[in-house]
DNA sequence: ACGACATACGTGTCGTGTAATGTATTGATC
DNA sequence: GATCAATACATTACACGACACGTATGTCGT
């Protein structure tokens, strides 16, 4: 199998059973992956514009996030408004309950944070990550990973 | 940002992406990248049930590729036969319109697989593999692609 | 003021991932 | 040989990603 083929297949395997194990342990919470990523960028990155959260977002559902939030908004986690000023726009912010679920999550992703650190223990991560990146950096959802950690950095 | 949870979205985000690149491939072709690989299983490993596809796929519906495989018929590329002798089982096969399909196909992926080695290239992707490789062997899907592995040397 | 354009967001559709449940066929047990 | 369990597959429901198109709001040039 050539060297090519076989990264994506890796990748493509690790994403989903990644995602499934995160969904597992999230589903007692009532949330999925996709809108625990949501809640984290929105308690990180204070009130944004439903098009700076798609910039944010990996998941980089980019486009129209809308519905993602919708499911949101209906569980009273995220709390919608329209900027007075240019209608247009729209304040995503969490509600006190939704800070209060992100809290859980965290404790959720350090699990599954922690589960990777074991697995990848001895292997030359640096290396990979070097790698990873170089990969993602040819794409736009590279940069939405690169803003957040230049967010992160203010 | 802590190393597990860069290695997460690196990997996400490049899935996303690599598979967004693909289905834009694939799309004057008629046919999505989970369906590519379902013809790629089946002209590679002969006749299959359904369920043995199943265990060959890494994008891994496991469960019921039951739909993936409905659409496929219905465009004639694969043919559908019910086992005589044990009527529970299924004989997946390429249609001849299928297996030329296939060969476009391939045209394709390997495209795509330059465009991969182009971008690591200088990276140290022996490494990489071998950390991947120990991500994707703690779970079932991981074993999809040894399975392929094994069947090829054959 | 008006109209063309741009921007931010919404909606509809298709294919898929995942889990839960249903159905048909076969095999095993008694 | 009838019954129950196991197997292979189908169906359904929900959420999501990608794309295309539609709508509302604002901006700019004339």
């Amino acid at each position: 199998m050539k060297v090519a083929e076989e990264l994506r297949y890796l990748i493509l395997a690790i994403q989903r059973e990644g995602n499934r194990l995160l969904a597992a342990e999230l589903r007692p919470l009532g949330i999925t992956p996709s809108q625990a990523e949501v809640l984290r960028v929105l308690r990180d990155h204070g009130p944004l514009t439903l098009s700076a959260l798609g910039g944010l977002l990996v998941c980089e559902t980019g486009n129209s996030p809308s519905r993602l939030v919708d499911r949101l908004v209906a569980q009273g986690l995220v709390q919608r408004d329209t900027d007075p000023d240019d209608r247009r726009y729209l304040a995503l912010s969490l509600t006190a309950e939704g800070k209060s679920l992100s809290k859980r999550i965290d404790a959720v992703e350090e699990k599954l944070h922690a589960g990777i650190d074991h697995l990848v223990a001895g292997q030359p991560v640096a290396e990979t990550i070097t790698t990873l990146r170089a990969m993602a950096g040819a794409f736009p959802a590279g940069e939405a990973l690169a803003r957040r950690r230049t967010a992160e950095k203010e």
